[in-house]
DNA sequence: AGAGTCATGTCAATCGGTTGCCAACGAGAG
DNA sequence: CTCTCGTTGGCAACCGATTGACATGACTCT
C-alpha cells in the first residue's frame, strides 16, 4: 500500500552477516571454544561465572548454534521428519497440530514433507530426509513393507495409520466406531450396504474394509465393496453410478472427501441424501459438518495420534524402552445424513 | 489384520546401519576421497573410466551425500524453508503445492514449517530454519517489518502476501476481484455493505480493507468495518450481532472461514443468505463451495503465487537478477451466497 | 610439607565432504 | 631430445561444534 519496492533499500540482497560461532565468542571472551562449547550445554561442568560471562557474549554476538555443524560429530540433529501422503489433505491437520505439541515441548524441530500421495516421491522424499534428521515419521505411508524395512535400517521410525511387522505404529482401533455405525444402519433398518473403498495400496482401506464386512456379517447385514477408488470429492462423485447399481440403501465410504464427493453427486442426480441414501464417512475432516446435510463419520482421535506417535518415535531415539502404548479408539459421530431408508 | 505385533522380528531398533560415506567409497575404488568428491560433483574434471567405477561403487555401496557434512564447507544445504502463518489453513494448499513443484523440478529440498499463527512461533521457528536452509519463504507472516528485516540480514528472504520495504514479496493484486465484487454488488442493489476484518497484525486484512474502502467510495456505496476479528468459523460466527446491528445488506469477509462462520450463524439465528444478507468471502478455500449457499468469493491464483515466490527466491540464491516480475491478478469467483437485498 | 582430590579450562582429534594448490605423467612442438 | 602444456589425481586445510584426555592450580587431610 503505501510501500513502492525500493532499489537502494535495507537489508537488500548482497552483504550477508555471517553467523557468529562459538570461536568468535571464546575469542571475545578470552576462552577456548571447547569452553564456550562445554558452558553453553553442559551446564556445571563451567564455573558459574566463567559461564556466565560467556552466556552474555554469546547473547551479546546474537549467536546461534549451527545445527549442521552440531550434527557432524554427534550425529544428531534435534530435528524429526514428518512425511505425510499429503500435507494438504485435512484429515492430517489434527495429526500434524498434535505432532508439533509434543516436539515442541521436547526441544526438538519438526520438518514437515509432503508425499503428494506417490510413492515415488514419498520414497524420495524419506531417502532424502533420512541423513538430515534424527527420527522419521510415516503418515499413512504408500511403500510397501520392504521398501519400509529398508528405511527403517538406518534410522528410528515410527508409522500411523500402517502396519509392519517390527516395527511401532500407531493405529486407532477402528472397531468401536465401526460397530456404532453398523448398529446405528441397523436400527434405521437398513440391511444391504455397501463399503466405497480407498486406492488399492492403501492399507487403511483394507483394515476398514476387513472390520466392516466382519461386523457386518455378524449383524446379518448385506455388504458389497465398490472400489477401489481415488480419495477424493471426484473420486466420491464418481461412485454414484456403481451405488446405485448395487441398491444398497445406505454406504460407508473410505474417508469423508469420498462421502462428501458421493453426496454432491446424489444432489446433482436428485437422489435425496439421507431418505435415498444414508452417507457415512470416516475422518471427521473439516468440511464435513460444512455440507448440507452434515456428514455422520467415524472419526479417529488424531491429535492424540499424533502426540503418542511422537511421544513413541522419541522414546526410540532415547532408547527408553518404556512403550506404555495408549490404545486409540475411533469414534461414531453421528450427524445428518443418516437415516431410515424410504419404503420402496 | 494379519499382523500381530512381533517382538523379535526384522528391522528392529538397535543395531542401525552407518551409512556409507566417500571414504568407503574412495577405499574400495581404490582412489583418494578428493577423488570420489570430484567424480560425483564436477563432471568432466576426473577421467571418465575412473568417474565410471567410482559412480558403479558409489551404487553399489548405496552412498548419499551427506546434507550436514556438505552443508559445512560450502554454506549450502540445498534446502528452502516455508514458513506458513498456519499449515492447516486450507488457503495455503495450492500455493504448497506451486511451491512444492517448482523446488522439486529445481532439485531443492523443501523443508515446511508452522507458525501457529503466532508471531512468537514463527520469529522462533525462522531464527531455528536460519541456519540450516539457503533460504526463506514467509507466507502470510504476523512479524513485524523490523523483525523482518532482521531475519533477511542473514539469508535471503521472499515474502507471500506481505510487503516490507527493500524485501521481494509476493502479493497479488487485489483490486481486479474486489473490483468485480463492487460492480456485482451495486448492480444487485446493495447500497451498505461491512467489512469483516480479520487480526490487527495482518497486513492482507489492511490492504483489503483500504482497496474496498476505496472502491465503495468511488461507487457511493456506504461501507463499514467490523472488526478486528479472529480469522476463523469462530470469528466469523461472533460477528453475527455487530453485523445485524450495523444494518447492512451485505457483508465482505476478510477470508472464507469468516464468511462460512457467519453464515452458519446466520442460518442459526434465521437470517436467510442470501435473501436477508449477502456474503462475500476471501480465498475460495476448500469448504467454501460445499456449503449451501455455496459462498461467493475472491480468489488468488496461489499456486501460481507460490511458484512465483519460489523462483523468485531461488533466483536471488543464485545471484540471477533477472526478476522478470510476473504480475498476479485475483479473481472474483460468482456464487450462490449474494443476492438482491430483500425490499425492507 | 607431601600426597591426594577436585574443579576448571585447554589441546587436539574427529565427524564427512569440499577445494586450492601441487605433483606426476604423457603428448605434442620445436 | 628437451621443453611446455594440459590432464589427472592426491595432499592437506577448512567448515563449526563436540569430547576424551590431560595440565594446572587450589584445597584438604594427615
Amino acid at each position: 500500500m503505501t510501500d513502492p519496492p525500493d532499489a537502494r533499500s535495507p537489508g537488500a540482497s548482497g552483504n550477508r552477516k555471517p553467523p557468529a560461532t562459538i570461536y568468535d565468542i571464546a575469542r571475545t571472551a578470552g576462552v577456548s571454544p571447547s569452553t564456550v562449547s562445554r558452558a553453553l550445554n553442559k551446564p556445571g561442568r563451567i564455573n558459574a561465572r566463567t559461564e556466565r560471562r560467556i552466556r552474555d557474549v554469546a547473547e551479546e554476538l546474537g549467536y546461534r548454534r549451527n545445527p549442521m555443524a552440531g550434527a557432524l560429530p554427534t550425529g544428531r540433529t534435534g530435528t524429526i521428519g514428518l512425511i505425510v501422503s499429503d500435507v494438504t489433505n485435512p484429515v492430517y491437520f489434527d495429526l500434524i497440530h498434535g505432532a508439533e505439541r509434543v516436539i515442541a515441548s521436547e526441544g526438538h524441530t519438526l520438518v514437515l514433507a509432503d508425499a503428494q500421495e506417490s510413492p515415488d516421491t514419498e520414497s524420495e522424499t524419506a531417502e532424502r530426509l533420512l541423513l538430515s534428521v534424527d527420527g522419521l515419521l510415516l503418515v499413512g505411508s504408500r511403500l510397501d513393507d520392504a521398501r519400509i524395512l529398508e528405511l527403517a535400517e538406518h534410522k528410528p521410525l515410527v508409522l500411523v495409520n500402517r502396519s509392519v511387522p517390527g516395527l511401532p505404529g500407531i493405529v486407532p482401533d477402528p472397531l468401536p466406531g465401526i460397530r456404532k455405525a453398523l448398529d446405528h444402519l441397523a436400527s434405521l433398518g437398513h440391511r444391504s450396504i455397501a463399503f466405497l473403498s480407498g486406492p488399492a495400496t492403501s492399507w487403511m482401506s483394507g483394515v476398514r474394509w476387513e472390520t466392516l464386512l466382519d461386523e457386518a456379517l455378524r449383524r446379518d447385514i448385506g455388504i458389497v465393496e465398490i472400489g477401489p477408488g481415488i480419495p477424493t470429492l471426484e473420486g466420491g462423485r464418481q461412485s454414484l453410478r456403481r451405488v446405485r447399481a448395487a441398491r444398497v440403501t445406505a454406504v460407508v465410504a473410505y474417508n469423508d472427501l469420498m462421502a462428501i464427493g458421493l453426496l454432491q453427486a446424489a444432489k446433482a442426480a436428485d437422489v435425496d441424501v439421507p431418505e435415498d441414501l444414508s452417507i457415512i464417512g470416516f475422518d471427521d475432516i473439516f468440511g464435513s459438518s460444512l455440507t448440507t446435510p452434515t456428514i455422520t463419520t467415524i472419526r479417529s482421535p488424531l491429535d492424540r495420534v499424533g502426540e503418542t506417535a511422537i511421544r513413541r518415535l522419541i522414546a526410540e531415539l532415547d532408547e527408553d524402552d518404556h512403550s506404555a502404548d495408549v490404545t486409540l479408539f475411533t469414534e461414531f459421530i453421528e450427524r445428518e445424513s443418516t437415516a431410515p431408508p424410504r419404503a420402496r
